[in-house]
DNA sequence: CATGAATGAGGTTTCATTCAT
DNA sequence: AATGAATGAAACCTCATTCAT
């Protein structure tokens, strides 16, 4: 409901059915996009993609870059509810921290890991250098404010004594690293899907080493003594 | 060091000039795609990069598509022997692990973040789908020998006692990801050259972490001491 | 509805120039084979003789193959109607069947010596091996069906006793021959064009020889009576 | 003047090796002009198919189009001397005529139905509007000799009394045409090899018409009687 | 607003032909 | 004399984009 609704209010006089269209298009474009390339994707198949004719195209987004940026920003945005999202469920840890960065951990490697991301992920690294501005738009406003949230959490983590840190942004870096890192390179750049099974070994593993180095040490209290 | 040679030993009937060419168009192949991406790059422009006409660069590589492939698989090539030989130093880590630790972790980061590396991984990213083979090529041969390599390494340490840790494979692998994760983020897919001063602070940080997961825990010792 | 009816006679539908437009370009291409050969010919060239752009003639007719076949088509139907028209004269032959006989023979050696009849078998020659599909179109089409109709025409006659024969259709395919087989050789495959009255004595010769081998006799006359 | 053995002599210095070597290129010149067409066929393909370099060719042949040229004159001369043969037959038709010519008209055929004949037969076609010259050489050499040599046959039969003709010349055009025609339908330009049976029929048929017209008549009192 | 038709520009690839060895 | 290497020219085809309906 969030979404569309604002767009419907910047353009107040816009039917129902343009909105749809425009969507239409936008998808269409994202999945021509994400199979070919930029420079690959032609106007004509994403059109057909959208059963709309090729002019329609032109009259709602009117260029192939504009397309393209459009298209991209609605998947980043798409990618970043996801994210933080998951990264709420941290708000409330329950008593297994481990647990719960486990799951949190399983979590955003599903997102890492969907089509729809990988084909993002691809994107950007392909025309960064032709569209330098989507930077701002995906790294800003999905990376940055996903590892924000994260670090926020384990702010209030290591202010409840359960982990122990210094620089929750630089953790909250680290652990999305310790995530992904792995993932990127098994997954074959994506072209492999991870069987869950993987996946879990996977934030088990990143938890692991994020616990040894970052982790309220239980055995401490004893030394302590 | 092995590459030219068994090159040249692989046509050793071939004039040298011959040699010389096939190279300037490797050469001049990947400056462009990486300029320009694979759809974008047009064989005219790499032909004139490389001071040739276009049909030479037809006679030494028969397609476009095989163009591309030879000009990543040297540069995959190269950035191998450059990540290898970092590694390679870890051998002897003198008494300071630490130092020996950020040293290496440093010169990663400074390969990881050279123009021909973050163009080699755009070019993978982008093209992945369209030249899957690429992937055993490169990452068959950089990214698992770097990692094995680094594997071999940990492990060696840990027998020594110097570190502390179940599986070398696993650690090698979030090292790495300590170090490049943070680095791809803040260097916008490296479209930004990362400051040395900030390099450094990476694989500080990264050190940091991996020494509180994995370190030899005497240190801690004395430090409660 | 009384408006502006120049623009409306210009283009009477919206489809009316697209067929026009059709035409134009298969008739401009038969026009280019014709002078160039298959392999010679730029479709380049076609699209300037019908005064389109190039990629016009790519959005009638999808390729250089098609173009040529479609091209050929409709030159062959235009070839099989004149055919067929001249051998539609044979059915009432009047009194005097040899007169008839040179008429019909005279007409089909001009079908025959035409410029476009010419390129026409020029191209199928030339291309035979390329576009082994041609053969049926236009030999299934045009020959068979000509040789057919001409064929039913001498069994007439026979019937009413005017000739004198026990296969149609082999006497109607060497009445052909005798036409055209000489006519081949003296113009020189068409290269050269025989001037009316050599046409005529090739008509004449031709029918000479059919009636000295199909004729009823005269004599029969008497006996029949 | 007749061929190879001027040419020798033309090249008195060259060795053995070097007329080998040319006469190696022509065939393979034929045999590559035959299967891809003047245009098509690149001269690559036809040095490879002779087992020489490209500039070889040039050395011996300065041209495409002399290379053309004079492979086709070689197979020409071939297929004159093949039809001359043939012909010098009728020299001596021994008591049958109707099986001698027969006989001469089912060689013919054969002749005319070897695949090389057809080859020779579609470049020409193919390519006389760009090499009106082979015309002569052809047209002139094999046509125009094997006709006038069977006219030649035909007058001395005519003048013993077994046939009946007033232009010999006419008559040799319509017996080839008779032979020809029906044939060239039928093997569809060539593409479809006819078996020997339906050569066999279509000689007979030929020669049937051919005596009906022309036969001397005594059989024709007999009948009548 | 949506669409069929048209186009100018540009890309990959092939080929005939010539040097330098 | 024979060859590997190099090149200028040109062909087929595709695409982003714009009119006219």
């Amino acid at each position: 409901m969030t979404g569309p609704s604002t767009t419907a209010a910047s353009r107040p006089r816009a039917s129902r059915g343009r909105i749809d269209k425009r969507q239409a298009i936008l998808d269409a474009a994202f999945t021509v996009f994400a199979r070919e390339g930029y420079a690959n994707a032609c106007v004509k198949a994403i059109a057909a993609e959208a059963n709309v004719a090729k002019p329609t195209v032109y009259n709602h987004l009117s260029d192939k870059a504009n397309l393209f940026r459009n298209a991209i920003e609605v998947a980043a945005e798409t990618a970043q509810s996801e994210n933080l999202a998951v990264v709420g469920r941290l708000a409330e840890p329950g008593d297994d921290l481990r647990a719960a960065l486990q799951d949190v951990g399983l979590r955003l490697l599903r997102c890492y890991s969907s089509d729809r991301s990988w084909a993002l992920r691809r994107l950007l690294y392909a025309e960064v250098t032709r569209f330098p501005d989507l930077l701002e738009t995906v790294r800003g406003g999905v990376t940055t404010r996903v590892t924000g949230a994260l670090a926020d959490r384990l702010a209030r983590l290591t202010l409840d004594g359960r982990l122990r840190m210094t620089d929750p942004a630089q953790a909250a870096e680290q652990f999305i690293a310790l995530l992904t890192g792995p993932a990127e390179a098994r997954s074959k750049f994506g072209t492999e899907q991870l069987p869950e099974e993987e996946l879990r070994a996977l934030a088990e593993g990143a938890v692991r080493t994020f616990l040894m180095a970052f982790g309220s040490p239980p055995a401490k209290t004893a030394e302590i003594q």
